[in-house]
DNA sequence: AACTTTCTTAACGAAATGTTAATGTATTAT
DNA sequence: ATAATACATTAACATTTCGTTAAGAAAGTT
């Protein structure tokens, strides 16, 4: 499954922030609202997004001084400005910091949708340094996590659902070692509950039978921990 | 020394267009100016411009129409259009094209050169020199996506439309790899959604009629991620 | 204007995926 | 030893995604 862009909105009027988020999540972006530049900079350290929209004028730190402090730690992610006025001179500042687009408000929710594509289609994160592995080997198996394929040395091969993939690739990254049971569920399910929980047991068994192919293979349970990928 | 990033303006207005022209080139562009639609497109083909600034409403060919050509020859370059009214159609019009921005008029001459360094600044010349490859084999066929024809070894062949060649393109380049819903419809359809997923359906269909030619060719899908091309 | 090609949209069945429930087994604590 | 908790497995169900056909809209040609 697909997951949706992530935006950081920072936006200090409660009304208006609440609206541009529900319109957004309609329009399925996972939305994060800050309503200052402090909360707003505390959340883009916390979590990964794809994109911030910012309001100018705010209380404690503006968005201006906020775009600054996201540059410093990141110089890709595009920024989106909202303002009330139309003053020339933050307009001029906020591309000066790398801005990408700037919206007067009142603006219209459709033309900000189209920008936000516009925006996140332009480029697929050429900068990506960190290099995905998905190609690993364990056991008598090939495992290829982004065709989601399992394969036996005898041929046959396994067509991964994207949750097995997910929880199998956790699983070979930490081969021999243990795998939290709340580390993957926070990953995988985004949420560890009692209900994640029993979904996660459901796709452990569903992993246990593609491996038993290769009888010295083994997903060991470690109780209240997790899960331990380990060849005997 | 570094030479001077190139601009392709299209303004039929040859009072302003000569001012911005002149305001621009002050500013150390290299500025090509084109009166309407027709010679713009002309203009674009003769030579490299590394951004083009479209007025939409031109005699002739307008900007809207324009843009679609450039776009068909060209997905990289950055479009700004600019425009006398604040046509909400026209904008969204021109975002679906791919436009980068978007300038009413009048609009202030500094905002202008601030919205083109931010947009030439983003992508720190990726300056793909990189021949534009156009002449493919895979299986039992030879495929030349400038001419658009797909020919089997028999001799037999397909004239593709544009976007069966868009598609196939794709496919090829990422032959026995996944090729990324996402990706080919932001790229081929620049968009993805609901509908434009559906059209890509009906396109697969389309390509797999052709390929059944050569039986060991498969189109196969990743449930949720996308599609691979694949000899088995 | 008539014709052709291309593209989009609708409709609907099929397949894949994910969740929850039900039931049983293992482990731990007391 | 027994109760409580954690895990395992299967099956039923709901949801999402895909494949295909067909109708008709839009664009391009003659």
């Amino acid at each position: 499954m697909k997951s949706n862009k992530r935006i950081l909105l920072v936006e200090d009027d409660p009304n208006f922030g609440r609206i541009l988020k529900d319109y957004l999540t309609i329009n399925n972006y996972d939305v994060s609202l800050a309503v200052n530049g402090i909360e707003g900079f505390e959340k883009f350290n916390r979590s990964d997004f794809d994109l911030c929209i910012l309001d100018i004028m705010m209380p404690f730190k503006d968005g201006l001084t906020l775009a600054k402090e996201i540059r410093e730690v990141n110089e890709e992610i595009p920024l989106i400005f909202l303002t009330a006025k139309n003053l020339k001179d933050d307009v001029l500042k906020g591309y000066k910091i790398g801005a990408d687009d700037y919206l007067t408000k009142p603006f219209d929710s459709e033309i900000l949708l189209a920008k936000i594509k516009s925006i996140l289609n332009r480029k697929p994160n050429v900068n990506n340094d960190e290099v995905d592995i998905f190609e690993f080997k364990f056991g008598d198996f090939n495992f290829n996590s982004k065709l989601r394929i399992l394969e036996y040395k005898d041929g046959d091969s396994y067509k991964l659902s994207p949750k097995e993939n997910q929880l199998l690739k956790m699983l070979v990254l930490n081969f021999d070692d243990l795998l939290p049971r709340d580390i993957a569920l926070n990953k995988i399910w985004r949420d560890a509950n009692y209900f994640t929980s029993r979904s996660m047991d459901v796709y452990i068994a569903k992993l246990r039978k593609y491996l038993e192919k290769d009888n010295s293979l083994k997903i060991i349970n470690v109780h209240g921990e997790g899960f331990r990928l380990m060849k005997e």
